[in-house]
DNA sequence: CAGTGGTCTAGACCACTTG
DNA sequence: AAGTGGTCTAGACCACTGA
């Protein structure tokens, strides 16, 4: 089972309903199965997804239908997610040390001497660089084999679906090391997003310092 | 099947846990399953709905366990309600006319020569200044009497409840004729948050773009 | 009436973690 | 090796909607 059958059957429907207009019935559960030979179970599972993701709706027993995508409720976290969807990513920095910024080490609850990672990437979405991410995790949060696999740790979309996060928006000018890596001139101003990701037992994991370019990604929320 | 048996389950876990620290390991689904005599699928669906609410939260292949139920935080809108909670407000500017900045235009769906109301406002919260309003209303969207009674009609907090709002974040250096009034220096960074109000309906209603003073005013969300 | 989603079962294999 | 959650199957019965 190389990619779970659900996460194929979500893309086949996601395919299929792309060029549908909302509220258009998709097939039923049951064909769906037969035609994907997979079992109503599973193509359940898939459909419950979308109707959580707000891409479909149920309506009792008439059947499934395609969501208004403009209704989309958005408590997800902001920003982070369609970040990591089809960027690329590139380490401009990496190491581990102690005694970091006050900032840092206050939103993650250590102290001077603990260690940390510090990462600096520059994510870019169709060759635009969208923007600077400054991630920061304590050592202990890291074992060793996700240190050798720092690409796949810090995939943040698989985090972001059960994570809990508290974002900061902070007005400041480009930092001048980051002005020409986001082709933005000295000076111009941006919002630096400080995210805070938990643990599901309340502990802090992750802090991030993302620098955006305004003119690249419009930061937006909707409900 | 009176009520599902699902629920019954979910119920059941959340009397067991009732009394237990977070980060304490629950049953595995098999001994629920046979304890409950039900099908693991079924006590399955009730823990994944348990770890949906933030009751449980899994780790990986050790087991499932009580959640911390502290992170438990407002998964509210925004920024406005809070603002318009303990605030005063003093009116700048105020009148009424037509063919406005196109930005303020495309987002109401107006034309040129549409007429709307513009009122620019200072929001301040325990004498501090937090922020001006800028808010924009197409004429047609006022009544003549909702236009005499201004004040009530920008009370936001009641819209704000059935509402469904777009935000934008754009950073920005504090306009010159905002700086003194938000206490700031010519050239501060600050965000502006410009604000749609939809109708149930769908239809833009107000517009509102919003400086906010960054020193006096933290812009935060939680999930 | 046939079709839909909602629920449920009793198995199964997998990858992973832990003693 | 034993236990965990993650996935999956091939059936089943129910309540409900619509023609």
């Amino acid at each position: 089972m190389d990619r779970p059958k659900y996460l194929q059957i979500k893309q086949s429907i996601l395919e299929d309903i792309a060029d549908k207009e909302p509220n258009t019935p998709i097939a039923s559960e049951r064909e769906i199965s037969s035609l994907l030979g997979a079992s109503r179970m599973t193509v359940r599972k898939a459909i419950e997804e979308l109707c959580g993701d707000g891409v479909l709706y149920r309506d009792g027993n008439k059947g499934t239908f395609v969501a208004d995508e403009k209704m989309h409720k958005n408590t997800k976290p902001i920003i982070l997610d369609d970040v990591s969807d089809q960027s690329t990513f590139k380490i401009l920095y990496f190491d581990i040390k102690s005694d970091g910024e006050e900032d840092v080490l206050k939103n993650l609850e250590m102290t001077h001497s603990e260690y940390f990672l510090r990462l600096v990437r520059l994510v870019k979405t169709q060759g635009k660089p969208i923007c600077v991410e400054e991630i920061f995790v304590p050592r202990k949060n890291i074992s060793d084999e996700q240190l050798g696999q720092l690409s796949k740790f810090l995939d943040l979309d698989h985090l972001i679906a059960t994570v809990r996060t508290k974002q900061i928006f902070v007005p400041i000018l480009v930092p001048t090391q980051y002005a020409t890596l986001l082709k933005l001139k000295i000076g111009t101003p941006i919002i630096r997003i400080d995210n805070l990701l938990y643990e599901q037992n309340g502990e802090p994991h992750i802090f991030i310092k993302s620098y955006y370019n305004p003119t690249l990604k419009v930061i937006e929320i909707s409900t």
